[in-house]
DNA sequence: ACCGCCGGGTGCC
DNA sequence: ACCGCCGGGTGCC
């Protein structure tokens, strides 16, 4: 057994915090001594990773826990040797995942996969450990991946994920009606509201629920938790608590006194009122820091000696149903108004811990209430058992929890090492503000497997902080398992804790002027001539990166005609055979492709290539995805069936970001475009209306970027740019300056759509202008939600910027028309041709 | 034989 | 552990 029982959960091994770690990579590794152990793992099951430094046989000794924090084993000693020092400076934070069940039961090894996540300042240093340590560092996009032995379980992984999602999706929906509860007339003298009612009727529901907690299913006999996949014969204890989150006003603290209430021994023992003395009335003088202990009376020693042992956990110590509400300090004389004022006098005792406080354990019980503040817990904590501490509580209460914000913090420590049966969480403040850290609320409400460190960070926090979709969507999910919130103006529905503001998305139409649009014109017919031409001979395929190069330019002109040479037909290849090998004229058109482009997504992994790899026939991926291509589908291109060696992929060039300076003076000193002027239009608008409005300006075109930068400079706007060129540090750089506030401060930001990947947040933005329609309405999606995600505090509005009468029209009717699609009858089976464009697609877009 | 080879003892860190 | 590894016994053909 761990040593660390009393709370329950095990210290992480994770020192990297969630925030800007990322993964690197997996290793594999082997759990050794197994034998040794009596920790059980089922497959696919989390293995939480503990540095061990005093194991008296090596110092380098990592136990591996399973989700009960019972030992299974050790990481073998060869790969621990390359791991601790990395755990040890913190560089990495690991963790575990046993891929498949134990053989047999007397297995003596079992293969898990480390999972290993770092800044990515220090990825090559991990990266370096790990092959110093003669390992191999697997890689999610590792062509090699296809073939390993890790491949099987990083596919079933993917899966996985999925179905956790769907488990998410489950919890908490099944939650019945809820039945209407009566505090006791003897103690309540006022009458409650109906909603009052309700949620004391929810509160005593769940304090003595039978039920096992969410994520646990009864199944053959045992118990699984559905999340973790871990089995146990022992059944687990119901969550006897939650987090109680009513809107201000609706009077959450009579709810509360109602429950304390419902509980207490009141009228049963109405002579205890002599022993232990005074009223509410009474104990709001003795309440005083000064006076406290007055209060003060010599106990009975059968009590006392049943407090001596109470390191039995299952007891119940004294009989007691002391209810310990801990509250900041401006909120106990709140609390006490509302005694006086609902409760009959006398019927509830409480004691204020707090300033000159009793030693005596015995004394604390005899109250029906103990009110003391986080502070107060917090200057405790740390003294040899001092009696808060030492009680086992019949109930806790943590009166507006959401000041707990740092889990690192004492006080945030003691109030999770409280003891006690009933537990509840209580805040009137719906989760919006940037410090969301709700892992103090889960390790305090023994929530598993959320209140253990690695699966909070693995399952909610980290997607969350890299902005996925269903980081938001677990965390709603988990928290309307457990909570109630009710809002004062949706009444009767249970309000979101976690609430975004809303999203307003507008699309503004540009009207291009007469020399645009001729301009526009002329070269719409050409590009029609050439792709209908295509289209008769039926050869598009065979000239698939012709016919993206002439839509690209098209697109280019609706932006500015500075992004693309005069003549369209100077860029298309002359050569019809199409092979970049013989042509490296071509070669270099099609890396200033993707380079211009930067919205390409590899048609294998339908996302933007990592490294860009062009074949012979002249089509664009990543350079692992088509490497496993060919080892699978005999050596031919995907997209025209050409055969195909590794001597006719090309890699593409690095994009340069040397090239600004010569950008900017040939973008300086012209006219400036009609979607530029009426993206400063918008600008200046919403300047006036709020100077202090920051909006985030998107395009895929790098050099649209570098072209709007004057303008906006002399139009008086404070600007930062954040492109795909730059190292992650630089651009978390960028973001932080951007969130700056301040007469000085940036309130533009001109990004590009590959530089706003996972992980950012810019959340200090509430506007969004997408300068041109995405290819594919995920990726726009994408966008906006690097500003409409946790954290934000206004409302969002997004403006799509369309010129009128172009190919962004059509492309936005493409984009309808594939949502149609994919929520349509075929749904699932659309969402892969939904992204790579058809020749109907083409025919829709070029108007033929 | 300062070797190779055999087979028994043994087994996390 | 139906392995690897260690260290003792052993030794031409």
């Amino acid at each position: 057994m761990n040593d660390d029982d009393d709370v329950g959960f095990p210290e992480s091994s994770s020192a990297a915090e969630a925030a800007d770690s990322y993964l690197v990579g997996f290793v594999l590794a082997n759990i050794v001594g197994l034998r040794y152990y009596s920790g059980a793992v089922s497959g696919r099951e989390l293995v939480g990773l503990v540095r061990e430094p005093l194991n008296p046989f090596d110092p380098n000794a990592i136990k591996v826990l399973n989700t009960r924090s019972i030992q299974v084993g050790h990481i073998e000693r060869t790969v621990a040797a390359a791991l601790a020092p990395l755990l040890d400076s913190r560089v990495v934070s690991a963790e575990g995942i046993v891929p498949k069940p134990p053989k047999s039961s007397n297995s003596f090894r079992l293969a898990c996969q480390i999972h290993l996540f770092a800044r990515l300042d220090a990825f090559e240093v991990v990266r370096a450990a790990v092959a110093e340590g003669g390992m191999q560092l697997f890689d999610v996009s590792d062509p090699e991946f296809g073939l390993s032995e890790a491949a099987v379980v990083k596919e079933r992984g993917g899966k996985s994920a999925r179905k956790v999602d769907e488990i998410f999706a489950f919890v908490g929906r099944d939650e019945g009606k809820i039945t209407p509860a009566e505090p006791p007339k003897e103690v309540i003298l006022s009458e409650l509201f109906d909603h009052q009612r309700e949620g004391l009727g929810w509160l005593v529901g769940r304090e003595n629920s039978c039920e096992l907690p969410p994520f646990w299913e009864e199944k053959d006999g045992g118990f699984v938790n559905v999340l973790t996949n871990y089995k146990t014969h022992e059944r687990p204890n119901p969550l006897r608590g939650g987090i109680f989150a009513d809107d201000m006003g609706l009077g959450k603290t009579l709810t509360l006194l109602s429950l304390i209430a419902t509980s207490s021994r009141y009228p049963v023992r109405r002579y205890a009122t002599e022993i232990s003395g005074g009223s509410v009335e009474g104990k709001m003088r003795s309440c005083s820091a000064t006076t406290s202990r007055s209060s003060k009376k010599v106990g009975n020693s059968r009590k006392r000696q049943k407090l001596d042992d109470d390191g039995g956990e299952n007891e119940d110590v004294s009989g007691s149903k002391t209810t310990l509400i801990v509250c900041p300090p401006s909120v106990i004389s709140s609390w006490i108004t509302q005694l006086e004022e609902h409760t009959r006098p006398g019927s509830l005792k409480v004691y204020l811990y707090h300033g000159v406080r009793t030693r005596d354990e015995e004394e604390l019980m005899k109250y029906d209430i103990v009110f003391t503040t986080y502070s107060t817990l917090s200057a405790d904590f740390g003294y040899s058992y001092p009696p808060i501490q030492k009680i086992k509580w019949y109930r806790v209460i943590l009166d507006e929890a959401h000041v707990i914000k740092n889990f690192a913090a004492q006080q945030t420590k003691a109030v999770i090492a409280l003891k006690a049966e009933r537990r509840w969480v209580v805040t009137g403040t719906p989760i919006q503000n940037s410090s969301f850290d709700l892992f103090p609320h889960m390790a305090f409400l023994r929530f598993e497997p959320f209140s253990i460190k690695n699966y909070w960070l693995s399952l909610v926090q980290r997607p969350l902080d890299q902005g996925s979709k269903s980081g938001l969507s677990r965390l709603q999910a988990l928290l309307g398992a457990i909570s109630l919130r009710r809002t004062k103006t949706a009444q009767n529905g249970k309000g979101n804790l976690v609430a975004l503001p809303p999203k307003i998305v507008e699309t503004y139409f540009v009207d291009l002027s007469a020399e645009e649009r001729e301009r526009y014109d002329v070269m719409e017919s050409e590009a029609q001539n050439t792709v209908r031409e295509y289209m008769n001979a039926d050869t598009v395929l065979h000239n698939y990166s012709t016919v993206l190069h002439i839509i690209l330019r098209l697109r280019q002109i609706c932006n500015d005609v500075a992004l693309c040479p005069s003549d369209i037909t100077s860029l298309l290849p002359s050569n019809h055979l199409e092979d970049v090998s013989k042509n490296p004229e071509l070669l270099k058109k099609l890396a200033s492709l993707v380079e211009d482009g930067d919205d390409f997504d590899c048609p294998v992994c339908l996302s933007p290539p990592t490294k860009t790899v062009i074949t012979c026939c002249a089509h664009i991926f990543c350079q692992n995805c088509i490497l496993r291509t060919l080892k699978r589908h005999n050596s031919c291109c995907p997209i025209c069936r050409h055969l195909l060696s590794k001597s006719d992929l090309f890699l593409a060039p690095e994009m340069q970001s040397s090239d600004d300076d010569e950008c900017k003076s040939l973008l300086s000193n012209r006219p400036i475009s009609s979607k530029v002027s009426t993206l400063l239009k918008l600008l200046l608008e919403s300047k006036k209306q709020d100077p202090s409005t920051k909006s985030v300006v998107f395009s895929q075109f790098k050099k649209m970027l570098i072209l709007l930068e004057q303008p906006l400079k002399d139009a008086g706007f404070c600007i930062l740019r954040l492109d795909g060129s730059m190292s992650m540090k630089k651009r978390f750089e960028v973001i932080n300056e951007f969130s700056r506030v301040g007469p000085d401060a940036p309130t533009v930001l001109l990004g590009s759509l590959r530089a706003a990947g996972a992980g950012i947040n810019l959340t200090a933005a509430s506007r969004v202008y997408l300068l041109e329609p995405w290819w594919n309405p995920g990726v726009e999606e994408q966008a906006m939600d690097r500003v409409h995600r946790i954290g934000q505090q206004k409302e969002v509005r997004v403006v799509r910027l369309i010129v009128s009468g172009s190919i962004e029209e059509r492309i936005l009717e493409l984009q309808e028309r594939k949502k149609r699609l994919a929520t349509g009858a075929f749904g699932r089976k659309a969402a892969k041709e939904q992204k790579q464009m058809c020749v109907e697609d083409l025919r829709i877009m070029m108007r033929l």
